[in-house]
DNA sequence: TATGAATGAGGATTCATTCAT
DNA sequence: TATGAATGAATCCTCATTCAT
């Protein structure tokens, strides 16, 4: 007992280490691309001495790798933990999703990255985590993910959703986060559309409906608050720089 | 005179010298990030030596932005050089731009890595030319493009678009490209109900109104033409792996 | 009592857990050179953390030094083990010595190696054993093992025998290995007429006349087995590659 | 032609970093082993930057290797160029060699330690060389090198003239050069014998009439010299330690 | 006594950049 | 203008050693 009570305090202890250093590692490789992070960087962030992040990691690719793990994780987590409450419906997993990224726009941009153009283990991290997404969409909305049309039609909703989030953030927010959210809807029955028109073989009746649904409870969720002027009339600031 | 000549001749070469680490350069920056690309590559790739590189472009950064300026100005002249002929709306345009995209992916994927995570004055090279395009549009569809929902919309659009483009590569182009860009013309609808609803002031008649048009003049053209089953009926190859 | 006991049985665990380690760095440094071998190799060679190697042997060098003593003493053990019986005379005690070798040339190997270019330490510990052997055959001689050119002879001859052995190893063990050694006699001979040549005033009658009732001793020896033809014709397979 | 000329220059200042690199490591490496050698060592005793070393030979183990080619090709040198002249037999060719090897012992050490325990490549280097002295030899004495007989008997010959020259060396040089690789050819002596022994089938006759003939010429040219009481009488120092 | 997490000095290697020719 | 040898700052990684448990 008081042996593997000594052992658990060691374990327990390495097990904090590697955390604080995967925490540090995570949140330097969301700030800056790969070559810019420095191996003594993230021991120091970490408040460990480099070796230790070998000894855990083995290589800086390897707590990079285990960092951008970490990031999906994360992100997954929060879209699971919301789940619960709300309609349980497309609405809640988005804002689910997006509002995680209003609070952390660096691991956002992160993810973003490495969906494009990194090497194919990088890529992959990112994106079974997305197609595990966009797969759970499909099945809600009652439509067959293994169709290429499909794929293609829900993959590029979701990188314009994304894209928007990312103009939205650089434009200084301007309008409300649930009504950026709840214009993606909007764009999804555009998405539907597509989908209809490449392959019309595609049985869309229950996502419309469900769709219809859908925004109709956020409509009426919306119409009961008190609404700001701003939010309501969309009175957004011109650009004009 | 004689002098002069040779003078001549010495820039011609001094140019072409210029040209070839250009293109070298272009070519490996699009498929390899910035950091795994080595200046003696370059001047490798280009049959020189990396002396030479510095003569002319004075650093590794100097040859990188030179070279992605060159990528630019590839797909703008792409652009151009097609709007004539056609309807010289909206779908012309944007078949242009795709046509070339699925000539040279990998610009494409340098473009779209540009434009995420990088630093600025690299992002401002792409994203420059991407507003240019996107005002281009806004302008065409009768849209205040200053407005910061007209522009997330419309950002978040192209974005989707080309993310279509991108899993329709990987997914080894399940339809036809011309029907595929014909899709987003639809999405464009489902954005245009986006804008409306996050700023209702915006005039949007207009826009509709062309957008039918031009969506008629689609389908009438396709209509016009020996439609292939597998284009008409959609009918995509199931993916099951 | 039980205390003194529990006491016993620790230290013969610690005992034990010393000689693993001790068996292990000697077997991987004889087949690798220093600075290849790896603390933790020889630990998990062993079964056991890195650190109990500290404990034992206090530094990688210590148990460096601490394993090749350990080579040593098993040679001179074997050597010794096999002096009884036999002639008692100079050819039973290098048929000892390279008896062994056959079993475990990397052992050999090891030694060899010790000898040349090593730092002082470790050439003591090998060249004080070898000396110690060449004494031991000097004065089985009765040659005087102080006179340099005695030594310079006896150890060359020695050298010889040692290289002997490692080309015959790698030539695929082509004759017999007593008959090998059989043959260390006759150079021998040419050693001590070497001897004779550079200080004519060593008297080597003794030595002589010892080598040759040796030499009866094996030919007699030889000739009372079984010679197989390979053995005796020495008909040995021609290199070719 | 100018250009040419140019070029020439900076080729041959080049050749001449990449040999003063190349003189630095034979001479470090011969007197130290390859990790306790540094890279900033070498570079820096041939009054470069261990940039150029990268430069010139690509790894730290690729100076190694150049450099052991180095000491190798500087002893075959060594060995050709004083084959004129003299007997042209036998001796001449050991006093060619081992005169170097008095010269530069620290070389000499290398190529023995390079013989024994390092990695095959290294191995390779010098026993390549080593081999083709010793078929020279095995050519010159009417011995069929393809026979493993006779390579265990002269390599073992060879490993013992080596040995002597190291004992020698470490004894203080005690008798005259000349005179201990005159021994070597009563140690040549008994190495027949053994091959004889080994493999009867083996004629020897025309080897033993040259090693005959030139130890007369060795004895008649000693004969010749004034002889000194030491060298002559052989009374060498007593080792007392 | 045994463990293995933590340490950090030490060293090889890379590669953009300079500059003499 | 073109070359490529020379440079050295920067950085990843190794691994013997320490020490708290």
């Amino acid at each position: 007992m008081t042996e593997s009570g000594k052992i658990g305090v060691r374990q327990e202890r390495a097990t904090q280490a590697r955390r604080r250093l995967l925490v540090a590692a995570a949140r330097l490789f969301s700030r800056r691309p790969y070559d810019e992070v420095e191996v003594d960087d993230i021991a120091h962030a970490a408040g460990m001495a480099h070796g230790s992040l070998f000894h855990h990691f083995g290589s800086k690719r390897g707590i990079y790798l285990a960092a951008m793990e970490e990031i999906v994780a994360r992100l997954r987590e929060r879209r699971a933990g919301r789940l619960q409450g709300g309609s349980g419906g497309l609405g809640d997993d988005m804002e689910a999703q997006y509002m995680s990224v209003a609070e952390n726009p660096a691991f956002f941009v992160s993810v973003m990255r490495g969906g494009i153009g990194a090497d194919a283990e990088v890529q992959q991290i990112f994106e079974r985590d997305r197609w595990e997404a966009i797969e759970a969409k499909a099945c809600g909305l009652g439509l067959d993910s293994a169709n290429p049309v499909v794929r293609v039609g829900l993959r590029a909703w979701i990188a314009g959703a994304d894209h928007a989030m990312l103009t939205w953030l650089e434009l200084g927010r301007p309008v409300a986060l649930s009504r950026l959210i709840e214009s993606f809807l909007l764009t999804l029955a555009g998405t539907l559309d597509s989908i209809a028109m490449l392959d019309p073989s595609v049985d869309l009746s229950h996502a419309r409906t469900l769709l219809r649904r859908e925004r109709d409870w956020l409509a009426q969720r919306e119409g009961a608050r008190p609404v700001t002027k701003t939010a309501r009339s969309g009175a957004v600031r011109r650009i004009t720089a």
